[in-house]
DNA sequence: GTGGGTGCAAAGTGTTTGCAAGTGT
DNA sequence: ACACTTGCAAACACTTTGCACCCAC
């Protein structure tokens, strides 16, 4: 489905390294295709590994030192769900607005967007007298219904 | 004004305590009668600061081993803002669904409670086939207008 | 008395960084 | 060539844990 988007925001990331006069370098592409080849949420080690199978060279340094420049592109979502992690979302770029329900007992997360939800922050943000920058609801629930059509997945991953 | 929840609040946590037949130590006790005595939001190390003054041989170790006790109870509540620590919420039992809004500026965080973004968060998660265990609505933003009054310290802690 | 609790310091975990060598432009 | 990048390993910040001693019950 996403295949063009995917295509594009690769594009755009190296046009955002070009106009910050930052490198193209064979690691940095290698962590950008795969970055933008799958819808995947991932942790910055299994970008890592992932990336190391494109080019064997890229170190866990270079990832680290690769996605603040992702985020800041704002093609790439860092995402706290109070793991020692973080995760990050490749999606973003396509629906900035989204949140995000996890389930506890299997870890699957889902995406949703609603913008009556994005209405609401907006209007009390306002009465309290911020201007929103970004926003992020996350609820934890557990996928009863999903496991009773055998969707859900205990093992985790 | 919450003087006698805070005090309900440290005594429903002994009663805890007993029932899963824990003991009530004097480093405990320091530690519990601090977080119970604010309405501030704290870190880790904070805590172990402030129940220092009261018993001047608590340790960061009994701090963080202390603090699991004290999410599991109910009574405080830990979160997640995207930095490096957990800040821990002691004013959770009174309002279990509250949310929060940050100032990137100046740290502040500001609480508040809304039943139709309660209402709109149930009604999202079952039509996701989910039921709701937690919530927690993050919203980043700046206080433009508070800085206009003077309430924004940009110094930060 | 005994089983849980404590402090200490060492170990863990995810992430960042100093440095010397390498490389895109 | 020059400045930006890289890999490596050491450093970091926060949190957890092994161990011998201690103490609430």
């Amino acid at each position: 489905m996403a295949d063009l988007e995917r295509s594009a925001a690769k594009e755009k990331f190296l046009n955002f390294l070009e106009q910050k006069n930052l490198r193209i370098t064979n690691q940095r592409r290698a962590i950008v295709e795969t970055v933008f080849s799958t819808d995947q949420h991932f942790t910055a080690e299994q970008l890592l590994e992932w990336s190391r199978k494109r080019d064997s060279s890229v170190s866990r340094a270079t990832v680290y030192r690769t996605l603040p420049l992702l985020t800041e592109s704002g093609l790439v979502h860092e995402m706290d769900f109070g793991k020692d992690y973080k995760i990050y979302d490749p999606n973003y770029a396509d629906h900035p607005n989204h949140n995000h329900i996890i389930c506890d007992d299997c870890d699957k997360i889902v995406e949703f967007e609603s913008e009556r939800l994005e209405t609401l922050e907006n209007e009390i943000s306002q009465n309290l007298g911020f201007t929103v920058k970004s926003q992020q609801l996350r609820i934890n629930a557990s996928c009863e219904d999903m496991k009773k059509l055998g969707a859900c997945n205990k093992k985790g991953h």
